[in-house]
DNA sequence: AAAGTAGATTGCCCTCGGTCAATAAACCGT
DNA sequence: ACGGTTTATTGACCGAGGGCAATCTACTTT
């Protein structure tokens, strides 16, 4: 639902009641249906997708072949920064991988947005430190652990993905091949 | 030079004589020492660092090894936000490579001066997109390149680092061991 | 200048994960 | 329910990178 953006963001800043009227009115809904594309690498990523239900993964196309660096659980915010604000190609494709309701706000909207309440703006900074963050761990991951503690990290810490999306996906997520991924996976159940 | 931070943030935001008056009052120079620390891993990181000059190494501790996973070379901001906002104790040490002029900004001090104006927000939000930006960037290189594409890719864009830190720093950085780093870069050296 | 410490390089061996291929199972569209 | 496609698992083989140690060099420290 629409309103379920004033619920989420609520949980970061405190909104005025113009504050819920103006987010109400900027982000458009934009329904993907599974499988669907809500990006398509290369094209400009010209918005921020407040995705209030659904699944979206983030895809990068390298050697022909479909990379996925992250999944995305509404409800959250996504969109690729370095597409968003220096208006150039993506790297990514953004992927519905269940029927998703979206609602997106353009750049210029955005900005205006900004400029009207001071709440949104922090809301925006707090968006991005949000990202930072769960990127900055992502790579710490990705440099400290070997493909087996990433695969019992991943395990730990987010086991309602091996529902929602298949091995092969995740096996990309921490850097490994799919096959890697069955064995270790197999290993681990033995051992432990 | 304390104006420094005036000058770096003018090349995001438009600043008011106002505005440059109150950064210049809130961020508290802080002089670091080659070798010595502006930040210790365990600590709470209780500040965002400008730093106008020298170079930090961000490493955290693995089974007893440093894992160096940033380096940051002036004038640039640095911290921890998830220790920053969450007020947890840091995974990351910061360490000087060069004797480093900062300018610290506590906690407090930073969410007071963001209600003071909205360029001081604003440029919040656009420094925290950055950080996400480019640990996106990194977590991508990390998933999608082979180690030996990831020496490359170093050597291309950021070969200043090459005479600024040590050849096992730059290996953790990119996910490998120092002798792998040897390695690759000889075999890089003779085949092409 | 000497001694001691840290970094870089090289060799050897080994392991883990990558690659390729075959099979089996689950999923989809019609 | 059917045939076709995608996915998961397993096996066999291989090779890049890891681990360890030895050597050599460069840098600090006194």
């Amino acid at each position: 639902m629409h309103s379920d953006i004033i619920k989420y963001c609520s949980n970061f800043v405190e909104l005025t009641t113009q504050d819920k009227e103006i987010l109400n009115q900027a982000f458009q809904p934009t329904f993907v249906q599974r499988k669907k594309f809500l990006l398509k690498e290369g094209e400009k990523c010209g918005f921020i997708a407040f995705i209030a239900s659904g699944v979206i993964r983030h895809f990068h196309i390298k050697d022909g072949e479909e990379i996925t660096c992250d999944i995305s659980v509404g409800p959250c915010f996504i969109t690729d920064f370095a597409s968003f604000n220096k208006n150039i190609p993506s790297k990514f494709s953004f992927q519905a991988l269940k029927d998703t309701e979206a609602f997106c706000i353009s750049y210029d909207d955005l900005n205006q947005l900004y400029n009207q309440s001071t709440a949104l703006e922090q809301l925006g900074r707090i968006m991005a430190e949000n990202v930072a963050e769960r990127s900055t761990e992502m790579s710490l991951a990705l440099i400290s652990q070997k493909p087996e503690e990433r695969v019992q990290h991943l395990l730990a810490s987010r086991p309602e993905l091996f529902q929602l999306v298949s091995q092969r996906h995740l096996a990309n997520l921490i850097g490994i091949t799919p096959e890697s991924f069955s064995r270790i996976r197999s290993r681990i159940s033995k051992k432990p």
